[in-house]
DNA sequence: AAAATTAAGTGTAAAAAATACATTAATAAA
DNA sequence: TTTATTAATGTATTTTTTACACTTAATTTT
């Protein structure tokens, strides 16, 4: 019967997570090389099973957090991958999420004790699986929501330059921006806090540092902002 | 250990089909009157499980097949629901996936037989379980791929007239639009045949058909479009 | 102490895109 | 032949986007 509850055919659900990382060298993902079979010693993404009683928006944060010590991290599901062997030992159907972290606190510990490492994107090795088609699939959707959703200060520390914005936004979109029109842009959002505080680092002068505001975005606006770069 | 293959924790995964179709009343979904426990008699989006040998992909288009009697119909999947007990009766995850279907050629047979019936977007029944949610998500995924993806004419006949595209693109906005910059900006992504043909029923003068021109749109660009109506 | 260096910070004019808007055309029915 | 109905069409205005270069502030070098 069509409709029928049944044990038969039942599978083991996987969650992967495409982790993404900024720093001044530009846009990175977390990767592992694997200690077991199958594909050991090659490199995936980070990942692990569905509990029966746990739902996939947690799993996926407790996976992030064995791996990297990681707590309230963004993230968002992508989609559900179900090629009939794309796990060679058994069928698994496997439901992507990416995360966006701010690189600069990370778990080293934690990140070494399961050989994980981070990659630029544009040189990141191949990966088991389907694990490649996941992170395409992941920056397209980053790069969308982007757009749409002041997430990309999820990867940049609580305070931020406009440079470092702008090199973020940039490394997002993989093309280069207009300094000048961009900030007016981000202006327009007015979604922006500046400090009286100044970076040092980067230049004699200093430049500004800002955060972002996330009561006045609430405040402002159920809807999406649009944000043509 | 943290990467055991195990059966332990299999799961039942299901497949919801938010059906969209249009007509000129506006656009509507498909939804079915269940005719078992639990929730029977409720009005429920049309699903089904996945079979251990089946692509999530190939369950959704079976699903709709075997309720409409359709083939080669546009899906697209959207997102994976985990809540614990969306299913009362037992852990599922449901798989969702939403249909384009040119509401014309339905096969009224099955689905006289499955008691299903296409019911208006603005006065839809509340459905059971998270289906409201996910029919929710399905419009917002429907705007958003109808102004990058030529997939608005799935919901048309072959030949249609541009207010009956028009009409499908006010009734998936959900906003008026305004006719000339309508028919400007769609012929500016010069995807459309007009034909010598024209359709009478509609006014004495007759209203020239088009067809959408997927072998210019595919030669044409990789890319998507912007239609920002 | 002056000169050179470095990145930060800032505004405007031109081009392109989006919007608002009203009349004529074709035909069938009365 | 008059009336009624929907189809078809273009332009001027506003808004948005783009392209573009010099000054400022502070440190380092000479």
């Amino acid at each position: 019967m069509l409709n029928s509850y049944s044990a038969a055919d039942k599978v083991l659900l996987a969650v992967d997570c495409i982790i993404f990382g900024f720093d001044n060298e530009g846009l990175k993902i977390l990767l592992i090389k694997r200690d077991f079979e199958p594909e050991k010693g090659k490199w995936s993404l980070i990942g692990g099973f569905l509990k029966r009683d746990e739902v996939l928006d947690n799993a996926a944060t407790r996976i992030l957090n064995t791996y990297t010590g990681f707590q309230d991290i963004y993230m968002e599901q992508l989609y559900a991958y179900s090629e009939i062997d794309r796990d060679p030992v058994e069928r698994t159907i496997s439901v992507s999420y990416y995360a966006l972290i701010n690189i600069e606190n990370h778990n080293e510990e934690l990140i070494k004790n399961y050989h994980a490492q981070w990659f630029s994107i544009a040189d990141a090795p191949k990966l088991i699986f389907d694990h490649d088609e996941m992170l395409e699939h992941a920056i397209r959707r980053l790069r969308y929501r982007t757009s749409i959703k002041p997430i990309g200060f999820e990867l940049l520390p609580e305070k931020f330059t406009m440079r470092q914005l702008l090199e973020l936004y940039e490394a997002i979109l993989s093309k280069e921006l207009d300094k000048r029109n961009f900030i007016s842009k981000i202006n327009s959002l007015e979604i922006l806090i500046k400090l009286d505080e100044k970076d040092m680092q980067s230049s004699r002068k200093g430049s500004y540092l800002y955060t972002f505001n996330k009561e006045k975005y609430e405040e402002k606006l159920l809807n999406d902002f649009v944000l043509n770069l």
